[in-house]
DNA sequence: ATGTTTGCATAAAATACTTAGGTATATGGG
DNA sequence: CCCATATACCTAAGTATTTTATGCAAACAT
């Protein structure tokens, strides 16, 4: 994910986010969809998603249905019940991360 | 740094934007003065805090000056030339991180 | 005296990701 | 026809970062 370190930690996040917004998507879809997004800032590599994919499907947050798309095979990803709670969870994570991130780093008041 | 994935890879930043801040701190006063700032939500281990800071030391980033508080040992790391430039760099890393996970997962804008 | 806090440190394990492969189909250019 | 590129899945070894688990020692409070 580019040179930048702050996206570790940040995949899962990511992966849930999208296929809770656009329903159901397959892996390369997601890779091309980030990077299109991101104008190229953001690349999720192949190595990274595929074992995230999985990792989300076993703790039951995704499901998958195999789709053949004429000749080649598709793994769509939706996500599920728990996926969605597990969203709302993420997303108040990421605004407290982001909050936290700005009181540390642009400090308004100064400490006793 | 609790339950929440996402400060994974965000140390160094917080270090040493923290000692542009303050000039001066040493290890154990870093720890206490992250959970402070942040009401005890952002708890940074020793076992993680020690070896980065050594490996920014290392790196030139940041220099050792140690002194003696009554018989106990303390390590005041203060930021260089080059660390200024990485806090920069780093700060600007951070606001991309921020604007990018902003249009990921609040996207307004429908793709084609 | 004993437990907690201060203050340093390292080492093993877990976690997350990169890098580097592997397989196979589809497609466009020369 | 051939070959590079794109599509589409996958895994395994290596690297980097952090957690967890220790260890040592001084200071301080009960």
């Amino acid at each position: 994910m580019g040179t930048n370190q702050l996206y570790k930690g940040s995949l899962a996040t990511i992966v849930l986010k999208l296929l809770e917004e656009k329903g159901r998507m397959y892996g390369y879809q997601i890779t091309q969809e980030v990077k299109a997004i991101s104008d190229g800032e953001l690349v999720i590599t192949e190595g990274a998603l595929y074992p995230m994919l999985h990792k989300l499907e076993a703790q039951g947050l995704l499901t998958v249905e195999t789709e053949m798309a004429g000749n080649r095979m598709r793994k769509y990803y939706s996500i599920t019940h728990d996926g969605q709670k597990e969203v709302v969870y993420r997303m108040a994570e990421l605004e407290a991360f982001i909050r936290q991130m700005q009181s540390l780093l642009n400090p308004r008041i100064e400490l006793a």
